[in-house]
Parts: C-alpha cells; structure tokens; sequence
DNA sequence: GCCCGCGTTGAACGTGTGTTTAACCTTTGA
DNA sequence: TCAAAGGTTAAACACACGTTCAACGCGGGC
C-alpha cells in the first residue's frame, strides 16, 4: 500500500479537501462504470483510500452519493449553457455534444436509472431547457408552435432522455468510459435521418388524428371523464 | 403459518406444479412493485413458502427470475397480437392498451431497467413490431413511407419505450399494481397532444435540416471523418 | 520535549443476502 | 402395516455489505 499523501499535490492543510474531491471524483467514475450496487470499498480503493475514511468524509454511502448527484448536477447546469440550441435530434445531440465530461453523463443516466432526487431534477431541468430551446426555435420561426409548448417539450425531453436511458440499460456495461462516447455518436448516427424524417415531416399522412383528438376534448361527444 | 396444502385448489400429485406456478406469479408482481432487489425470502412469503423451496424449484434467485422473464415474454408475444395495429402513441398506447394485465408490463419495465436477456428481447420484439405495424399503415396509406423503414420503427420503439422507462423510474414505486393503471392512463392522456402534434406536423417548419442530413450522408461535404 | 488534533487505517460488528442441508409431514404403493 | 418418495420447512452456513471504533502516524503550538 503506497502512502496516499504521495498522490496528493499540494502540501499538507489544504489536502484533506482534495481528498474528499479525490473520493467523489472516483464514485462517480465507478458509480457510472458499474451502477450503485458496487461496494464502498471498490469506490474506496479507486480514490486510493479505505472504507472508513469515506464514511468520515460523507458520513454514508447515501451521503457519497448525494454529493456525487449535487456535483454532477451542478457540472452540468454550469455547462449545458454552452450547449447548441436548437439541433436535430434535440435532446439526444445536446447528450452526445457532451461527449467531452462522458463520465458526468452517464453517471447522471445510471441516476436517471435507480430514481432519486438528481432524478426528478434533472428531468425537470431537461424538460424546462426543452422548452426554452424550443420557444427560441418558435421564435426564429424554425420551429412549429404548439398548442401546448410545455407538454410538447416535456414529451420531447422524456422521449431524448428515455430512449438514452433503455440504451443502455440494454447495452452491457462498457468496460472504459470512452466506449461510452464512441458508442453514443454511433446511436446517433443510427437516429439521426429516422428523427430527422418524423420531426420534419410527420409520421402521419393526414390531420384526422389530431382534428379527431382536438374535436374530442374540446367538445367530447359525452361527459364520460369531467369528474 | 397456515397449511399451504389448504390454499392448492387440485388434488395430490399435480400440487407440485401449481406451487411452482404460484411461486412464478408471486414473483412477478413482487418484483414488477419493488424491483429485484427485494429478497427471495419475501417472494417467499408472498408465495406462502418458503425461501428453502423457491431454491428447489427454480436452483437459484437468477433461475426463478429467467422462470419470470421467460413467462412474461411469452403472455406477451401471444398477447400482443391483439394489440391495436396503427394507434396515435404507437408504442406508448399499445403498452396503455394491455392495462389488463399491468403487473406484467410493469414488470417488463423493471425487467428493462435491469438489463438483461428479457430486456434485450423484448427491445427487439418492439422494434420488429413497431416496424410491422409502420408497415401496415403505410400499406394503407395513414403512415408516411420512410427512407429507412426499420430504423424509423427501431427509432419509435425505443423513443416510446425509453420515455417510459424513465417515467417509471422517475416515479416512486407503486404501492398498488392498480396505482400502475391509473397513472399510466394519465401519463398517456398528457402526452397524446404534444404526440399527436409532432406525428402529424413534424417539428421543423422547413425541410432544410432533413435535406441537408441527406446532401450530407450521400455526399460528404469534406472527409475530415474518415479515419 | 511533549501533547494535541487531524487525517487515516485496519479490524471488528451487525445485518441481510443467496444457498445448503437435515429433518419433518403427508401421501403413495405393495 | 411398513417403507419409500416427494413436497416442505427451519435452521445453519458463508459471504458481502454498510457502518463503527480504537488506534496509529505525523504535523504544529506551548
């Protein structure tokens, strides 16, 4: 066992942050390389420290994870606004643009995965950046208004996010981070031209559906569901 | 502990399979409600068993989930056929549709969260499917043709699925399989517009990225990504 | 020189897990 | 009536987990 005071850089006072840095930068390597069922002892020796010290920095392995989802979650609400706009496949492209902090994202799908309060928020900020994306687009007039802006980007979002997470959900675990990235331009690759047709030129050749659905619940033929 | 020979239905000597039969159904609903994680000793004890027995019938936790997987898997290829061909959702309608039996589709869910052979079956059966029903309606002239038959079908499926795995992991888990019904049917009913939206009049209001994506894939503009 | 925090360790504890095993009870067959 | 067989159970095992705790090394202040 290697002292870990040789792996730290600066001298001595200001290195018991950087450890605890150290410890929450490997969990979240190895919490997204391998899920959160890994022990803290993995995580542990990862950072080049034991169990204990973990516990004595976050206070439970609930605690490590939270400052993982407050870290991650802080990262990318800092950097998504660098993020392109209005691009093809929406969500899914501004999740590939990443590519750069992939660790970041797949921690943030393997969270998406277990649910929790990272979770929730960042769904909530997917669909509210969504919508932001998508009224600039109404606006510069490339993208069609919706009768219901919100609900469009929440379905747009929770359709980016969801197939991103039964992607890899399906796929097996991938042995380095950077398989991460290749396998991701190689989805969007695949996605790209399908996504591009629907949401350029539909899926369905005549408006009756959506006339049908606005006649039914602006004047429902009865009142079956108005409590 | 009550006799569990007082809850079999038949007489002696077919009791040995129902048991294994109910020990199956127990599973399926307790861990489409709580995941696979819970232990054996509770599917155990929803079963009216106990743990030792589960271990005789099916070897080992992973040989009663495969029991599971393989069970659900097939209610749902022969179920399916049933299913409505071209509906609005496609894919997320189709799930609502089933209703019925909810414990099994949630357990599909959970079964695609966890990964997996079912996961990677049952993401191919939807995507065959999908592209079978696409099929159908551009036979019939509702569903526009596209350039790239099975990946439009590939693309959908995983978009519909996708968001509803995420909108299950977001979720707090079901106290009551009933819970399941209720909220999927108010989850389809707030997503049907922004859908039905998108599905008929695309997103963008040109076809200036589409036409763009094609010029590109045909005929490369540069080749700074050839390796 | 001595002591005192602080960062850190290694071993232990308690718990829950999947799994194994020996025995029990009931039914079947001769 | 006895023996055999199979369904079923309760207890125990081995292991991994998260967590706790006593102790160690090593700087800096009196």
């Amino acid at each position: 066992m290697r002292s870990t005071r040789a792996v730290g850089a600066s001298g001595p006072g200001g290195s018991g942050e950087a450890t605890a840095e150290r410890i929450r930068d490997a969990a979240i390597k190895r919490f997204a390389r391998d899920g959160f069922a890994v022990g803290l002892r993995v995580v542990a020796a990862d950072a080049g420290v034991t169990a204990g010290l973990v516990m004595h920095y976050f206070g439970s392995k609930d605690g490590l994870r939270q400052a993982c989802d407050k870290y991650v979650l802080e990262v990318i609400r800092t950097e998504k606004t660098k993020a392109v706009t209005g691009s093809a496949t929406v969500m899914i492209a501004q999740l590939a643009e990443v590519e750069r902090f992939a660790p970041l994202a797949l921690y943030a799908l393997r969270s998406l995965q277990a649910g929790g309060e990272l979770a929730t928020a960042f769904v909530e900020q997917m669909c509210r950046d969504a919508e932001e994306y998508l009224a600039a687009g109404v606006e510069s007039g490339v993208i069609k208004p919706s009768r219901d802006p919100a609900g469009r980007a929440r379905y747009l979002a929770m359709q980016g996010l969801g197939s991103l997470l039964l992607w890899v959900a399906v796929h097996p675990g991938f042995t380095e981070i950077d398989d991460f990235s290749k396998q991701l331009r190689q989805l969007s690759e695949e996605i790209t031209l399908p996504a591009l047709e629907v949401l350029t030129q539909g899926l369905f050749t005549d408006r009756k559906m959506l006339d049908d659905y606005l006649m039914y619940v602006c004047d429902p033929p009865a009142g079956p569901i108005e409590p």
